[in-house]
DNA sequence: GGTCGATAGTTTAAGCTTAAAATGATTTTG
DNA sequence: CAAAATCATTTTAAGCTTAAACTATCGACC
């Protein structure tokens, strides 16, 4: 079982970078993760503003809109976005003023603001994701698919745990 | 090497969750990289907040200072954090108003500043750590070690093919 | 020695993010 | 039914982050 990698090259990268394992191997997990999320993430961010002039939270935002035709309320726009209410204030906002999105007030509790695509938006997003897709594709491309798949389960392992021993709500 | 986790409880979640995949493997490892990495940020942010009325970056910031006695180069700083210059010299500006840092010009070259801990700032730092790496430990508790350590080298993978594929820089 | 180009760091403007307070609407309850 | 509690969203203040413009210094070349 771990051996999976035994005799690949990156085996030897590993002795080395991580050659004075003292333990701590919970933390340099957490490291790893963490930096590798963010080499990605700069990646992706880099495409979209240089390809598109959008962020990865609008680009985000319109994605979970794209999934839901008849739109969203704000609350679980936040809660799927993981992050807090006040913060899809601002970026509905931005999408709204350049036509993207709609924000209406729900008839039966005016407490509750749904917020959905617009035929624009819609379009647009369509071509974000397409191209989204197919830099993500690229940049793990290396990666054989096996691996994918365990990392994928390994991951869900990891979120549960996490889940467990965090004094918080849930996510995707 | 796929079996690694038949039977688990997990496995079933991981079917249901993940049933209608069409494919789109990559996109689906994407989401739950940055989603693993959001949940256990967040619960880490929040708690360097509620503990020590501190933030992750600071905390990083004090963390590779910590490893360098003699202090850093903003621009060394800037690079192994993973962040622009810009962003360094606001960080470092609140700790240094905190005494924790201090900056120090160089005298051989009067472009280049090092940044290193005051003893305040070490034993600050060390406090936060101490604290810190329990928090992690606690947090992916639940994951087998083996797992762990098969994460481990998978993500060394997925960094090595992003970075390949990435018309970026690098970082550990 | 003076100009030119490169380099290190800061500033600026825009956007993201949060927690906490505020606003407005609905529901509960005395 | 009116006051209180609750709920959804927005506002605010502080901090993080970036790219691009700027400042200051250094090194090279003439």
């Amino acid at each position: 079982m771990q051996d999976r990698l035994r005799k690949s090259p990156v085996d030897l990268e590993i002795v080395i970078d991580e050659g004075a394992a003292d333990g701590k191997l919970e933390l340099r997990l957490w490291l790893r993760l963490l930096s590798t999320v963010t080499l990605i993430s700069q990646e992706v961010r880099r495409r979209l503003r240089d390809e598109f002039a959008t962020t990865l939270p609008q680009f985000d935002l319109l994605a979970q809109l794209d999934r839901e035709p008849k739109g969203l309320r704000l609350g679980e726009l936040s809660r799927r976005m993981m992050v807090t209410n006040g913060n899809i204030t601002g970026v509905l906002d931005r999408l709204q003023a350049e036509g993207l999105v709609v924000r209406e007030v729900s008839a039966e509790d005016r407490r509750v603001a749904y917020a959905r695509l617009t035929p624009s938006g819609r379009a647009r997003f369509r071509r974000y994701a397409r191209a989204h897709e197919g830099w993500i594709r690229e940049l793990v491309g290396d990666v054989d698919p096996a691996m994918k798949s365990a990392l994928l389960a390994e991951l869900a392992r990891v979120k549960a745990s996490v889940r467990r021993h965090a004094a918080s709500e849930d996510a995707s």
